[in-house]
DNA sequence: AGGAATTGAGTTAGCGCTAACGTAGAAATA
DNA sequence: TATTTCTACGTTAGCGCTAACTCAATTCCT
């Protein structure tokens, strides 16, 4: 491994001391600027690049943050982080990417190596920890953005980024009804899932709207996985088989269910129309393509970097964003 | 936020010196048990933890890497960076995780930031850059992983790890030809792409032992997508209509190259059979399921992560490793 | 019992960088 | 001309931590 170059082998160099070396590479006045050109060149020629972590030890700033996902092998995640490192590498800071695989336990854990880290701030993705253990995590860390996730209270230094799960539920319920559909179940996500509980609430409400009567028979829990989807679409349909639309938490429940129709000799979306959320590759992939509700990802992670930032900066802004989501009509419904 | 507790603040609450106090923390001899344990609980109860950027500069170790990756949205790469990750959390080591974006300018300066980063090493996933480029950065670095991609010189601080392709293709020949088939496409991946070389060889191994004559026209590049899959498909077929087997670069390019077939009206696998490489989520997902060359990619990713600390930790190791795939029998062959 | 080896600390210096203050000389002002 | 104000740099100190050295007190050996 080759030596690095350091400001003091550049000032030594240039005959300067290091101040004046540090203020030409920053861009700071109080040199002239021939001087500033003729350290510039020798920087460029000796191959010196700063030292982020020395620097960060002076100025207590890390142009650094940490992205907490539940599982990066999760494409929605995926999405997401790749927006986020998109806008970091755009305005130079670097990530620290950790998986809490879904566990409150080792989510703490990674946000308490991550501080140690002296990171500028974080950006938590559907973080599993209760109300408290996050208001910790907040009041330690200078910057803290959390997706897909909602605080009673508010703090100066969060921003939290969610979906309309509200609204996006009874889109779906609405494009039912205009289907004529009536007999409209809904696979949901985790119960503890807070998406999972708004978009819940956005059914019924979309029910009352249809002038359709609730019906408990009608909702099944699922994993929000494919497998999930399976077994939650087994159960209902087993329970009632006379079930003409579904809608599903996300895209891969909506998919599992569209298997164990065809498998049930249903077609879809003839005898059963399903529609998910999320809009994954993988629903333009299937066939019957999935109709869904379209969730720009990748925006939401370049706008919870920049509202990191803007935070870290130290910028007024609103302390929630809310992401409309919407419906794109494919074949499966 | 709070202010943070620090070495100092310990030992002035334990009044003895600060090295007494990193002693303590490290685990190192030179106190006695009592001391120790009283320093411990003292820090314990002041909610001391060590700041790890100013140890990395005292000790020039960080205990952080770099994963490079041209796209983490593409599960591939999500699952060997899961890999990655989980191997790293047990080791108590962070991960900056960096797109590329597959383009090699792009690679080379997030490279020179996390150079900037003083990390202890870098995992670079499909490295596009150049041989001469890749030297370049393998002497910067302390220590370096390649996956998916070989050089011909090797380095004492390098260590690669690749599939085998060449027998990959050569397995999928096999099976083809135990099904009888005889019309064998290959639809690669992206020219530049090294796997793709090495299974293009294969490929045509693999003819020669089923005692096939080479046919250029069987042959077509495809970007590694759906996308890709489909264009390729469809110049294929409708240039060689009579095609009865496709071996495809990888699942993506299967499932394109599957709808496309099944949209001409052609039966996966009575009339095509097709199998893909890598064995992704979406491989069980699709119907019919797709028979493929299985890699155990979070395999990969754990073995990568272990062969850098062991490169860091100066263990004499192979140079390269050689992970072998397996054929997964399923629907579409 | 006297010197060597061991134990349990403290002291010093420095990783690479920057904030804050200091200072010489030139230019501007009175 | 004496004083103030800039301009263009240099000096000092410190971010939080550790490696390497020092040193006093105890233990051990012959």
């Amino acid at each position: 491994m080759i030596k690095r170059t350091t400001l003091a082998d550049i000032a030594k160099a240039a005959r300067v001391s290091m101040m004046t070396v540090s203020r030409a590479i920053n861009n700071k006045p109080g040199l002239s600027d021939e001087l500033r050109q003729h350290i510039l060149d020798l920087a460029e020629e000796m191959g010196y690049r700063p030292n982020t972590f020395a620097r960060g030890l002076a100025t207590q700033q890390t142009t650094t943050i940490g992205l907490v996902v539940p599982d990066i092998t999760n494409p929605f995640f995926a999405q997401i982080a790749r927006g986020v490192e998109d806008a970091a590498f755009e305005n130079q800071y670097n990530i620290f990417l950790v998986n809490t695989n879904e566990d409150d336990v080792r989510e703490a854990a990674v946000l308490d190596t991550l501080w140690q880290k002296g990171i500028d701030g974080v950006i938590i993705c559907s973080s599993r920890l209760t109300e408290e253990a996050l208001e910790y995590q907040i009041q330690r860390f200078p910057a803290i953005v959390l997706v897909n996730r909602e605080l009673k209270t508010s703090q100066s230094n969060l921003i939290t980024i969610n979906v309309n799960d509200h609204r996006s539920a009874q889109r779906v319920l609405q494009h039912f009804k205009d289907l004529g559909r009536k007999k409209i179940a809904y696979l949901g996500g985790p119960e503890n899932s807070f998406s999972n509980q708004r978009r819940l609430e956005g059914y019924k409400a979309g029910l009352i709207s249809a002038d359709i009567p609730f019906n408990a028979q009608l909702l099944e829990n699922a994993q929000p996985t494919t497998e999930g989807g399976r077994a939650a679409a087994a159960a209902l349909l087993k329970r009632l088989p006379e079930v003409d639309a579904i809608f599903a938490f996300n895209d891969l429940v909506a998919v599992g269910a569209m298997q164990v129709c065809q498998e049930m000799g249903k077609r879809v979306p003839e005898d059963v129309a399903i529609i998910g959320v999320d809009d994954i590759p993988l629903a333009t992939i299937i066939r019957p393509q999935l109709t869904t509700m379209h969730v720009a990802l990748t925006h939401i992670g370049r706008l919870a970097l920049r509202a990191l930032l803007d935070i870290i900066n130290g910028e007024g802004l609103p302390a929630a964003y809310q992401i409309e989501p919407e419906l794109f009509i494919r074949d499966s419904a």
